[in-house]
DNA sequence: AAGTCCATCAACCGCTCGAGT
DNA sequence: GACTCGAGCGGTTGATGGACT
């Protein structure tokens, strides 16, 4: 049995918006909020929208203190720092950039961020040979085949998987709070975070690239969360209460001192880790 | 000047998750 | 527990404009 479409599809404009339909909506949710009805919207505003189509634009758009236009090197940072902890968890990585949305995340990976890391210099225009070379390239870095690097390529020792990542999928992005956090090392290395990690009840775990971690009743399981020699630690033990397989926590740990990957890792050095994982099997990783 | 190619980004689509019944 | 429905997420598509031939 399909499930029913959400909106009447016959009747629902698509495509671009036009600004009096962005104003119509603007002032609608400025007026009366969303209501938490995201589907009954559209009618209400007067708009032959689908739900969808209106939470969106809003989200992405429409939204007061919405940020467009180039993204700094923090931001790179953060956006690659995170890409390669938690992998396409757009939202959550929106969540850590104030101002941009997923969408815009998403697409700044996809066009430019990605290839930047690569080497490979956004909007050269070149011949129509080396475009196809570029394109091979591209392609042999993204996805190197078995038998490219039988040929004495450098890609072939992929980083061994990141055990945690195999729960990661699992969580939402209403499961964390994240806290940014300031070190005396914050200003010269960039931003540092914790993730707070709410369970049900009032069990709260806090982990992150901050690696002395805390519970909020001092008693339940700390884990320290980071990217370090690709390893995942915690301490206590007792890993399996929130769901995380027990092998990643052997228990009792000690403090390996700031994750080099948010903290004390300059841009580029971050940029070679995410090469690494790039050129990797992606699908392993993140998905 | 016209045609083609490509990069970019807004928007769509399909899926999962969680809440409600 | 099974089912329905809406929200949210992430991957993909398509329109557009600029660069190049």
């Amino acid at each position: 049995m399909g499930r029913a479409p959400c909106c009447d599809k016959a009747n629902v404009k698509k495509g671009p918006w036009s600004p009096e339909e962005d104003s119509k909506l603007k002032e609608f949710i400025e007026k009366y909020g969303t209501g938490g009805n995201w589907i009954s919207l559209p009618h209400k505003a007067g708009l032959k929208r689908c739900g969808k189509s209106c939470r969106l634009r809003w989200l992405n758009y429409l939204r007061p203190n919405i940020k467009h236009g180039e993204f700094s090197d923090d931001e790179d940072r953060i956006i690659c720092g995170l890409f390669a902890s938690i992998g396409s968890r757009w939202s959550i990585i929106a969540a850590q950039l104030p101002g941009r949305t997923d969408n815009d995340i998403k697409n700044y990976w996809n066009t430019k961020l990605k290839k930047k890391l690569l080497g490979i210099a956004p909007s050269q225009r070149k011949s129509h040979q080396q475009q196809q070379q570029r394109k091979q390239q591209q392609q042999q870095l993204l996805f190197p085949s078995p038998s490219s690097s039988s040929q004495g390529s450098r890609y072939t020792s992929p980083l061994p998987p990141l055990p945690v990542l195999e729960s990661f999928p699992k969580i939402s992005q209403d499961a964390f709070t994240i806290v940014p956090t300031t070190t005396s090392s914050t200003l010269l290395q960039g931003p540092s975070y914790q993730y707070q990690m709410k369970e049900s009840g009032n069990n709260t775990i806090m982990f992150g690239s901050e690696h002395s971690c805390s519970s909020s009743d001092g008693s339940s399981t700390q884990i320290s969360y980071g990217k370090m020699d690709h390893n995942y630690i915690c301490r206590g033990g007792g890993g399996e209460q929130m769901g995380f397989e027990s092998s990643l926590c052997g228990g009792g740990i000690e403090d390996y001192g700031p994750s080099r990957l948010w903290e004390e890792a300059p841009l580029e050095y971050n940029y070679e880790e995410i090469k690494q994982l790039l050129r990797g099997n992606n699908d392993h990783y993140f998905y």
